[in-house]
Parts: structure tokens; sequence; C-alpha cells
DNA sequence: TATGAATGAGGTTTCATTCAT
DNA sequence: AATGAATGAAACCTCATTCAT
């Protein structure tokens, strides 16, 4: 029993929440603000999110496996590790560089308090194929026996630090994704 | 003449704050709280901070400062730029693991709206010490050519995802510090 | 489609703020107080007035209107200038006797800094019959050449102090005001 | 036993007092915004009045005296009561224009909660003088009959009314003072 | 189901007054 | 006596959530 109606309002909802933390910010994001930005009245949201952390969990989760979708898209599947994670860094990147809202609320939303344990762990499955490429990619390399949820968030933290710099200075975008690239390479693989 | 307003106190502030914002987050903590927290009353808060906002800009400066104080303390001033790389890296682990509250609430102020312009540019002038020693870290290496702030960004980003790993995983520290100082220095010097 | 926004609450959160304002002073009129004594909740109050300087002067405009209107009512629109304003004055002196809350409350609201000047215009509009009829009455008088605010305010001061003095000591009512109004005629007329 | 440097304190604070009521408002005149205009600290206020409402209170009528004082200098003792009332109305209109913040200040006490029915009364006493001016002035007229505290409200508030309009627009005071005290008079004598 | 008014707990800040120095 | 920090009771207002329509 399909409801394109309420999925058409569930998903504005949704990016109004975008719109509005990334441009006031988490705490002064209201859900009427919500609400209002999606066109939708206030006692609406609360149909399709029983709750305001309901609506944040959801949003990261769903943000989280936009990004990785953009990063993985059209991976060479034949190409060795390292032409592989190069293809997925740019796409990731890209993803970050055109939709810097997006990018704006993950980084709050990743320090909330709203954001349950639940939530992390599924977005941690949701980046199984990610810790797959990593793995092979520090194979023989020097990160080669630390656990592989920290070569992840090392990795994970230098895109960050390179979306935010790319956003914030958004000028000769290649050179400066080309040299974050080689950095991760040099941490993985040596 | 009159009772002078007490550096002890203000201190005890600045530490509730820091507890209350670690153990709940920064939304949820109220000035209230923090007061009852340092054991003052609701309106003493107020005489030592005009404002929320200046209390949390000021833990904000303050522990940025501690941060960099403690990585820069014993600093072997004739070693090499990577013996001192080194050295400041533990300096600056060792301090993270230690105050892991601290630790948290810099990491939520961090992406906090109420930390104004001027104290990040404050902080960033704290940060010069560091600015000059990746730059001799750097000299000649791949990352000779990229913006500092961007080598400054990545390193701190790689040392961010370092503490935090090492405070959700205190096992084997020695190694994982080692690890990722040898990755940070891959990044900077090849 | 929700439930519509009630006129009656609205108008028993005016009627609540005369109550509490007559009788505690401008002052102390919290909006508790008020929503409480309307029999509203808290937050209530902010639905229907955004804030408490909007309630405040949604007040006093209506007061003044109510007041203006309870004046003119049944105005004998062929009697010459002085019958009619002597029946304007003894149904002027009539709302404030029988609605002497309302009367301590629009003398409150009156020196209040939270009235607007916008207020204030709207309510020397809603003067412009009283002018016109003390324009006529003055005609060929001995106030004839000064500015008509003038005539109004002076003309308004002596019904205030009438007022007041019926409300406090409300014995021979109708002496008084006859007195009243013959001091207001020579004030005007001669 | 003087206290001259008391004293000296004591006025200015009560000059302070003057100076922010007449410029904020009595509602954003705090305690300590008043102690700091007086150049003296928020606790000595209350070494020279117990309580906000004692400040006040003596404020009013300390000016209440004032202005009657002001009223009564150099009344020529032997003139009949038109001429006295004629000098009285000139210096109180005197008083009232070259003191604007005193003026307004008045006004706002006038209709505060704060002050008391006790200092009313003080009031009252001290206006004895001016009673028996009116007394004389109105004998033989028609307000002969009605109670002097009614003559005298109405005489104070075409008197409010004129400074209040003279204080607004300055423009042509002698001619407005002139035509008001013609009023003034035709009121009380006929 | 959609709406938006209703609710009331809770947040930040002010301020008269007290008290240690 | 003078000072100004300390106090805590309000005050105004916001907002997640519920509920009548």
């Amino acid at each position: 029993m399909a409801r394109p109606r309420s999925d058409i309002r569930r998903t504005s909802i949704l990016e109004a929440a975008t719109r509005v933390i990334s441009a006031q910010g988490l705490a002064a994001a209201a859900t009427s603000a919500i609400a209002k930005d999606a066109g939708v009245s206030n006692g609406s949201l609360f149909v399709y999110f029983d709750t305001k952390s309901t609506l944040l969990n959801a949003l990261y989760v769903q943000l989280k496996k936009e990004m990785a979708d953009a990063a993985f898209a059209d991976l060479p599947a034949s190409a060795d590790a390292r032409a592989q994670l190069r293809h997925l860094w740019s796409r990731w990147l890209a993803w970050a560089t055109s939709h810097p809202d997006k990018r704006r609320t993950l980084a709050q939303l990743e320090v909330s308090d709203d954001i349950s344990a639940e939530s992390h762990n599924l977005v941690r499955e949701s980046q199984r194929d990610m810790a797959d490429l990593l793995e092979r990619s520090r194979a023989g390399g020097p990160m080669a026996d630390v656990p592989i949820s920290f070569a992840l968030v090392v990795t994970g933290a230098i895109a960050d630090a390179t979306m935010d710099a790319l956003i914030r200075d958004p000028s000769a975008p290649e050179a400066r994704s080309e040299a974050a690239f080689e950095a991760v390479w040099r941490v993985l693989a040596g």
C-alpha cells in the first residue's frame, strides 16, 4: 500500500531540516521552523516523525547513506585498490562540495547527543564496503596492524578536513583534492 | 574594599561547565545546571560571565590554550622538526587522554554557533607556534605547496581522530599513538 | 481546519490584563499572573500576543476606543455644540464610573513606556470626532486661538480629574459632573 | 551631629534617580543604574534608603515640595487672589519648563503603586497654602460649592496638561501660559 | 490525515537586597 | 561607612509535544 503523497512530505521535511540546520545551527532548529520551511504544518511533522530526535536520527542516517552512495557510484569494479580509492575520493569530495548544506548539517549531527548508538551502528554497517576497500588499500602497508575502525576514522577525518577546506575556500579544488588523496594514500599504504 | 571577585569561583564555573557539557552535551547544558555543579548561585554565574555565550567562548579559548600549552611543554628546543613534532604529538595525546571531558567539551564547542569569529581568531593566533613547526616539518615534502592552514587542519583532524579512538578504546595507547604519528609524518614529509 | 483562534480567549486575556493591572499596578502585572487570571496557560497568552508589549498596546488602544465609543453613543446629531458636549460628558463619566478598573488601567498605560508612538497615533485618530466637537464648542470663545490639541488635552485632563474624583468619592456624582461640565464649558467657550 | 558628606550622597542619589527615571522610565530604573549614575556603589544606595520604595517615596515628596516652593517663591503678599494665582501660575510653569526631567519623573511617580498613602498625605498637607489660595480665588464663583480637593485636582490637571504641552512644544510659551491661566481663572471664578 | 491552537516545563537573564571585606 | 560580589526569586519567552477540529 504505497503512500506516495506521504513520502513526498516526509522527504520535504528532511530537506527542510537540512536547510534549517545548515543555516542556523542545530540548537536553533526548532521543529516549527523546520515545518514551516517544509511548507507543512507544525503538527504534521509529528505524524511523520514521532519525535524531534527521531527526525534527526533519520536525517543523519539518510545523509550518511546518501554520501556513501555518491562515493561508490560508478566504482570501476576491476580496478586495483588505489584506483578505486582514488575514484571514490573524488566522488566523495564532489558530493560534499555540491551539497555544502548537507555536509554542514552532517557535521552538526555527528556531534549531537540526539544521535543514538543505534544510528551510529546503522551507519557503520553501511560503511562495510568502505572498510573493505580500506582493508585492501592498507594491505602490506604501515597501517596494516591497527584496527580497521581506526583507519576508517582517520581517513574520514582527512576527508572531512578536506571537504571543509574546499567549501570554505573553493579555489583550486582539483589540486587540493589531489594533494589530500596522496596524503591519505601515504597514510594507508606508505 | 568589597569582597573581591574570586578567580577560584571563575575557575570552578568553567570547570563545572566542562563537566556538564561533556556529560550531557552542549544543548542540555543549562546555566542553572552549570551553576549548581559549580556550587554557586544561579545569579553568580552572571557576575563572572555576562552571558552564556560569553562563558562558552571563554571556556573554548581557555581549553584550546591549555591544550596547546600542554603540547608544547618541555619541547626540546634544539631537536630537529621530526623529534619536536614527535614530542608534541605525545604530549598532545597524553593531555587528551588524561582529560577526556575537556576533549569532549572542546569537540562540542568546536561546532557550536555560539563560538564567535573573534574566539576562533584568538585560537588561531595561539596556534602560530604549531604552524611554524608544521612548516618546518613539511619543508621539501609533498605537502609543501598547499596552504599551511590546510596542513594544520589535516593534522588536527588526525589528532582528533586519534584522541577519540584512544578515549573510546584505551588499550595499547602507545602503539596507536605511534602509528598515528607515523601516519602524520607520512602525510607531511612523505 | 484546526482549532480556530478564539476571540473569546483573546478577549478574556485582555480582560484579565485589565483586572490585574488595575489591582496590582502595571509593574507587578506579570504575564503569568494575567494568563492565570484569564484561565489560560502561560504559553497561550503568547499565541494571541507575540509580546507583553504587544498585549499592552492592544489593551490600550481597545480601552481608548471603548471609552470613545461609549462617549459618543446616542449623540443627539442635530443638537448644538453645548448640548452635544454635555451629552458626551455625561456618557464619558458614566463609562468611567461604571468601569473603574478600566479607567485605572488606562491611567497606568497612558504613562507607560511600553505604549508605542504608533498606538498613540492610532488613538489620536480615533479622537478626531472629539476634536471636531471641541472645535465647534470653542468657536468664538477665548480658546479659539490655541492649538486644538491643547484644548483636547486640557479637556481630557479635567475629565480625568473628575473621573478619579468620582471613583474615589462616589457621593453626589450628578452635582460633581455638572460642576465639572460647566467648568469645561467656561474653559472652552468662556 | 551633622553628616554633610552623607547629605551630599543622599542628594546625589535622588538626583540620579530623577535623571534615570526621566530618561528610561520608572520600570527600567534599576537601583544599580541609579547608583552608578550617582557615582555611588550599589550597596551604598541601601545605606541611605532601606528600600527602593523608600527612595521613590522620598523622591516623590521632595519633588512635590520643590515644585510647591518654586511656585510660592516671591509671592506678592498683599496682592489680591487673582494676582497671586497669576504669579504662582507663572512660577509653576517656569519651574516645570526649566526642569523637564523633574516634571517627567513626577508624572511617572504620580501613578506608581510604590508611592504610599502616607506620601500622598504628606504632599497634600504641603499643598495647604495652595488650597487656601484656591479657596480665596473661587469665593463667590461657580466652583464655590464643590469640595476644595476637587478644585485642587482640576487646577493641577490643567497645570499638568499645560506643562506637558509646553515641554513637548516650547514655542510661544507666554501665550500658551496666559491662555491656560485665563482658563483656570474661568474655571474657578467664572 | 492535516492543521495549528494549547500546553507547561524549562531556559536565560535581571534585579532588589544582603553580606563579607 | 563604603563597596561590590553573592543570592535566588521572578520575569519573559520558547518550543517539543498533544489534542480539538
